[in-house]
RNA sequence: GCGAGAGUGGCGGAAUCGGCAGACGCGCCGGGUUUAGGACCCGGUGCCCGCAAGGGCGUGGGAGUUCGAGUCUCCCCUCUCGCACCA
């Protein structure tokens, strides 16, 4: 019966009719009334063929586009690449082919692999980051942050690799280690440009309650990285050189606890002030050793090393002077880098005391308790109990009292409440070639100077020299690029050398979607505003904090400059699982690397979306030995099971209404339709295939024994077209004889009244225990229930002869008989 | 250490509201078809006892709430992920 399923023989076919007739464009037509539906998803890394983290996701994402027209929306489904970066200087350093060729040659090579997985996008909106025409408008956005204070300039220690002669981002350092070529990474002072997301923190925090729809660890890694503390600002000030240095506490209310200060061993004062002290000559030497040690491993640094500055620092709450020191386990970039220490209520504090004999003193204690010997502690205190050695606020219960503290620092001038993150500012700069340049000219006399908006792009140089090796990075090596007329003065001047960090270009390309081509700016406001905020966005968890964090800033920065109406950019996010081999993650190193295009070619590009997709839930990780096993000639189940649906279909089709479809089959395709339709809902691709899956069977069945399957049929190919689309659209066109694409067809609706079981199930117990069934009407009343239940010969045994005490009756799913035992 | 999530057959997983645990699929077993292999079709498949009828056990472990717990509460164990001297 039906017919065979053969998907080489017409997925090419079906590739080749939908961009003939532009099914999966976007429509801007002003009288469709349609609502509309911004199906996003991250966009790729070209650096090679698509893997199968590619697959996963851009699947699952195809479904939500696709299930999203049926059910009657106007979907922008749109596609580009992130394209700058250093994978291609890599590449081209390596091979010799320069990133430009080999980044455009990734894309179409990723492009075909797309177009032959069936994905929908819309290919008229195509961008890559590294486009002129895309790149310029990443300059002129950088220049309204620039105006706006918002891009700066500032000296700040970075990761240099001293092998490969450049600097590196935070993410290519592991454990202290260049990730390409392991030499240990430098820390290196060197001015950069970074843009104020810091002046974003809280709003960034506010604005969380607009996701909607984010996976909650992605919430708290924002919100933890984000850091918000409560606190104060304490002004101590230095006994020998009368300065004052200012520290950040959460605990205002230990300031008389305080028995040492520490400043960070980065901090720019230790040097002067160990001069000073006299000391110099023994704080240097720890200084590099400590240094060493945190760039080797973050382990090693657990050492409670220091060494005293042989100066002195003024408590402001009670005047004692206490021994400052540098230590290594005081950060420069959180807080002012400089601490009040209080061991008594801080385990690390205590931790330092006790190596270097320094006295403790208790100022919290359990209220009513005897006062505390130091020299018995071993641990830190607990820091909540009643106040004592606290001068003014002996007695006041803690922690409730620091806001009192706080406003008595504040009227005494010795400090203030306030609100400290752990975020700091976005670094921009990258000494890098394949990125978009600064467009920014530094004149001698005229400082920086923004490069004029009509002069833009500032091009990258197509004969840079951008091997590695040299002091300078390729585009301040280069003998011509970077000198230019000051746009101010007219006088000599210099391009900025450095280019953007790529994470600048990710971050609004999912506006560029919506203006595709457009040259007056990087987006229309109306455009933008129409199609914003986007409806589902979908990629990998990797990306929770950087990229997601740093579009919702610049969102925010959009909005400020009144470019767009909204303020955060993807109130719903779905983020895929892992594909994973035998428990670990794939790499060439490992060997074990399944691509996703052999499987295409193999299976067809509908199986290898099904595998993908029916594996589990789709924010689990795939473990590809686990569901596909080792033999990749091995048939997948769900290849299979398209081949059933043909012979189903296929033979439901040729039957027709000739013979008539059974109540219980109706029943079953609104069931189906209801139960897919909800699955779609909460992203539950899984479960969505086996309602398929087990409708399919019923047709086989309901074929077998005679009946008709048309209508069951025809739901069956609707439904199978957002997961499984050149299949869907085969069985659509050719079986099923539609004129018009499957994926212009409107999603199948239920009868409320038909999905209701007519019969059911009804389960009997005793005293919990399942010990008999019946099948029921699904409009029984209790009293025959109860009537049935009690009629039951299993149930009468299991009852044997003990005294009835109650009896629940759930209609029509279960009578529980409770005994006295 | 802190934070988040998870633990269900041989395997991936299902159970959406506290009500038949194991849907669907893979694998395996038996049968059919086939020259053979593959493919396909039919049946079986949580574990234990039993020829069977039937019975017992069963969602990481332990307690609790409830007529009833994979689901709710508490404690413990294990695993995964994130952060990790954040003052």
């Amino acid at each position: 019966m039906g017919r065979r399923y053969e998907p080489s023989e017409f997925e090419p076919r079906w590739q080749r009719v939908w961009a003939d007739e532009r099914i999966d464009e976007a429509s801007e037509d002003p009288a469709d009334e349609r609502p509309r539906f911004y199906a996003l998803d991250m966009f790729p890394y070209p650096s090679g063929d698509l893997h199968m983290g590619h697959a996963e996701a851009f699947s699952g994402g195809d479904v939500v586009a696709r299930s999203a027209k049926m059910r009657g929306h106007n979907v922008l489904h749109p596609i580009g690449w992130d394209a700058f970066g250093l994978p291609a200087e890599n590449a081209a350093i390596k091979r010799g082919v320069a990133p430009a060729p080999w980044t455009y040659a990734n894309i179409d090579q990723q492009e075909r692999s797309f177009r032959r997985m069936g994905m929908s996008f819309d290919w008229t909106r195509r961008l890559a980051t590294c486009d002129p025409e895309y790149y310029r408008w990443t300059q002129w956005l950088f220049l309204r942050f620039f105006e706006k204070g918002l891009a700066y300039r500032k000296a700040a220690p970075v990761n240099w690799c001293p092998n490969d002669q450049t600097v590196l981002a935070n993410e290519q350092v592991i454990q202290g280690a260049c990730e390409r070529c392991g030499a240990v990474v430098e820390r290196r002072n060197l001015t950069q440009w970074f843009f104020k997301i810091t002046d974003y923190a809280q709003r960034l925090l506010d604005d969380e309650d607009q996701l909607i729809q984010w996976p909650e660890r992605v919430l708290t890694m924002q919100r933890n990285w984000i850091g918000r503390s409560e606190g104060a600002r304490v002004t101590f000030s230095i006994e020998e050189t009368g300065e004052e240095i200012e520290v950040f506490t959460t605990r205002p209310d230990t300031l008389w606890g305080v028995t040492f200060f520490v400043f960070s061993v980065d901090h720019p004062a230790v040097e002067r002030l160990a001069q000073l002290g006299g000391t110099w000559g023994e704080v240097e030497p720890m200084i590099q050793r400590a240094r060493a040690a945190a760039m080797a491993s973050r382990e090693e640094a657990d050492t409670k090393e220091g060494a005293f500055l042989g100066v002195h620092a003024v408590n402001p709450v009670n005047g004692e002077k206490v021994p400052v020191f540098a230590a290594p386990y005081v950060l420069m970039e959180y807080g002012t880098g400089a601490i009040m220490a209080v061991p008594a209520h801080d385990e690390r504090d205590f931790a330092f005391a006790r190596q270097h004999d320094l006295p403790v003193r208790v100022v919290i204690q359990p209220e009513g308790s005897e006062p505390i010997d130091p020299d018995s502690m071993t641990a830190a205190m607990p820091h909540d109990g009643v106040m004592v050695n606290s001068g003014p606020f002996d007695g006041e219960p803690s922690p409730a009292s620091i806001a009192k503290v706080a406003a008595w620092l504040q009227r005494e001038g010795r400090g203030e409440a306030t609100v400290n993150f752990r975020l700091r500012d976005w670094l921009l700069s990258r000494q890098r070639y394949w990125g978009a340049p600064i467009p920014i000219v530094h004149c001698p006399s005229c400082g920086e100077v923004a490069v004029p908006d009509d002069h833009l792009p500032v091009r990258l140089p197509d004969d840079a020299d951008f091997s590695l090796g040299d002091r300078e990075s390729p585009l301040a090596r280069h003998p011509t690029w970077k000198h230019v007329d000051c746009p101010a003065c007219g006088g000599e001047a210099t391009r900025d050398t450095d280019t953007m960090d790529t994470f600048v270009d990710s971050s609004w390309y999912l506006f560029r979607y919506c203006s595709p081509g457009y040259e007056d700016g990087p987006f229309r406001r109306e455009d933008v505003d129409r199609w914003m905020p986007v409806g589902q966005y979908t990629g990998g968890v990797e990306h929770a904090i950087l990229h997601l964090l740093y579009t919702r800033f610049f969102t925010k920065v959009l909005y400020d400059l009144g470019m767009v109406g909204f303020t955060e950019p993807f109130p719903r996010l779905m983020n895929q699982g892992q594909v994973i081999y035998d428990g670990a993650s794939m790499s060439k190193s490992k060997g074990n690397i399944v691509e996703p295009m052999p499987l295409v070619e193999r299976w067809g590009a509908d199986s290898m979306r099904l595998m993908m997709l029916f594996a589990g839930p789709f924010e689990d990780d795939i473990d590809w030995k686990l569901i596909a096993g080792e033999d990749p000639d091995r048939r997948p189940g769900v290849h299979s099971w398209l081949g059933r649906v043909f012979a189903a279909a296929g033979a439901a089709a040729e039957r027709g209404a000739s013979a008539p479809e059974p109540s219980s089959l109706v029943r079953l395709t609104h069931k189906t339709i209801k139960g897919v339709t909800d699955d779609l809902d909460r992203f539950r691709f899984n479960t969505a295939i086996s309602k398929l899956q087990v409708l399919t069977n019923e047709i086989r069945a309901t074929l077998d024994a005679g009946g008709g399957a048309i209508d069951a049929a025809r739901a069956l190919v609707q439904m199978l077209a957002p997961f499984a689309p050149f299949a869907a659209e085969e069985l659509w066109r050719v079986d099923l004889g539609e004129p018009a694409s499957v994926h212009r067809s409107s999603w199948p609706a239920y009868d409320p009244a038909l999905v209701l079981d007519e019969a059911v199930t009804m389960v009997f117990q005793v005293d919990g225990k399942l010990r008999d069934k019946a099948e029921v009407s699904a409009d029984i009343d209790e009293a025959g229930a109860l009537e049935l239940a009690r009629a039951s010969p299993k149930v009468l045994a299991a009852v044997d002869g003990r005294e009835i005490v109650q009896e629940i009756v759930r209609i029509p799913k279960l009578v529980n008989i409770v005994t006295k035992r």
